[in-house]
DNA sequence: CGAGCCGTTGAGGGGATTCAAGCTCAGTGG
DNA sequence: CCACTGAGCTTGAATCCCCTCAACGGCTCG
């Protein structure tokens, strides 16, 4: 029972505001915190809406700041020797990204807005001061670094595993889990990337994924609505690969 | 210019000269360590050796131990729906695996010895004491996740991208990376996986994966040094990479 | 309204899988 | 000593999946 200081209410801390009431406090990174650790710290943090195709981090730079998402997709692509893209991991509403700044390192992506995105801006020295006394916040540092480790090794053995069609439904299925309004929905609607960026992703030319949501148009397990977005038969995707790993 | 105490000599405590005179200390996580340090946790850390097969770690348990690898490679290997067999990572020298046991996670992956393996086993309780009081512990071990979601992604891009045979020139490269005698050699003599496991790495056949070393062979990039090794021509692999680049 | 991007569909070819047979080699027991 | 065995590796032939090349339609936007 905390009573609320006046300033959270300050309209000229309106970040005060926005952190006490965040809608993914619990998914996110300062989750960890009480409420007086939130009050140290809101006034450094920065929160923004952002369009799609922008750029949160550059491949080969370094930043000094970190990215936690309150709403949106951002995917990570690099560019093999040969020239073409590829997509090696996506992100959704909770994750963290750009831990790589904690560390001074370069990125090894280029990491960009999907879909429109609400981010908060956390600067590396705020978490290196807060770290030190904050031995929770430290915890669930590492859990983030482990979680994007379990996504990036099930990326390899659902993404990229098995001919083209198992490789999408997969797709399809995490595409669903990063759905933002009722995720646990039959037939949620999902954000349906460009041809080209499921090429990217499952390693496939634009046409054979073209071809595949064709397909599954067809048997309706898929219902465009453009732009961009689809509404998904969960349970028919699920049988659907299980049905292909028997009769395979 | 620390004097080295009686202790570290006793014959009863033979870790103590283990740790002082590791020869992956300063890859490791205890690098991060100084003498005094080191001091307080040789007792309670164990090196074993350990043979082809060993599994370090079982799929959906739990253990209250983590591994750093002193000489070897171990593959994280898993079961797709259909029952077939994927490895999504390898890692080697210098590496800690396990850190799921920090966060009391259960593992996703089997953990299988690929060469005979030398390794410290290091009880979680001392990282969590430690990690209070050692702020370069916990900097040293994010620094290890950051590596391994690195390694991660790097598997994504290189290893299950494009034809069969930039994929496999690819593992080659990274098995040299690995080897332990004369990492800078232009010709290493690497560990060659059985053609079954270089299938489950690169998601393709036994067949597909004889038939390209067969074809390395020939082409005298890859000279077999059997059982389970062969020397490469490292600049002739990279070249081979970069030629395919081109005339794809 | 033409330009350009994106998605779709078809035809043909190539690379990987599938199915099948032979090979090498280490271990075993007669 | 050597046939026997089985696991792993190699190679061939047929098939199929996916890529390449190409054409076309819908849509947005200058």
């Amino acid at each position: 029972m905390t009573v609320v200081p006046l300033y959270r209410m300050d309209p000229r801390h309106p970040q005060a505001r926005a952190c006490a009431t965040c809608g993914v406090r619990e998914l996110a990174l300062f989750g960890a915190l009480d409420w007086e650790g939130l009050d140290r710290i809101h006034t450094h943090i920065d929160s923004r809406d952002l369009p799609i195709d922008h750029v949160l981090f550059h491949a080969g730079g370094v930043d000094d700041a970190l990215y936690t998402l309150r709403a949106g997709i951002v995917r990570f692509e690099r560019t093999t020797e040969a020239g073409d893209r590829r997509i090696v991991r996506l992100a959704g509403r909770g994750d963290l990204i750009g831990q790589e700044a904690l560390l001074n390192r370069r990125f090894a992506d280029d990491v960009v807005a999907c879909t429109p995105l609400s981010v908060c801006r956390i600067p590396k020295s705020l978490i290196l001061e807060l770290g030190s006394a904050e031995g929770s916040l430290l915890q669930e540092l590492m859990r983030r670094w482990q979680l994007a480790l379990d996504d990036a090794q099930a990326w390899v053995s659902n993404l990229t595993t098995g001919p083209a069609m198992r490789r999408m439904l997969h797709l399809l299925l995490k595409l669903a889990d990063l759905t933002e309004e009722a995720p646990l929905a039959t037939h949620p609607t999902i954000w349906l990337p460009r041809r080209e960026d499921m090429g990217a992703m499952l390693d496939m030319t634009v046409e054979t994924a073209s071809r595949i949501v064709s397909q599954l148009r067809r048997d309706g397990l898929l219902t465009l609505q453009p732009p961009r977005h689809a509404s998904l038969d969960r349970a028919g995707v699920q049988a659907a690969i299980e049905a292909r790993g028997l009769s395979a």
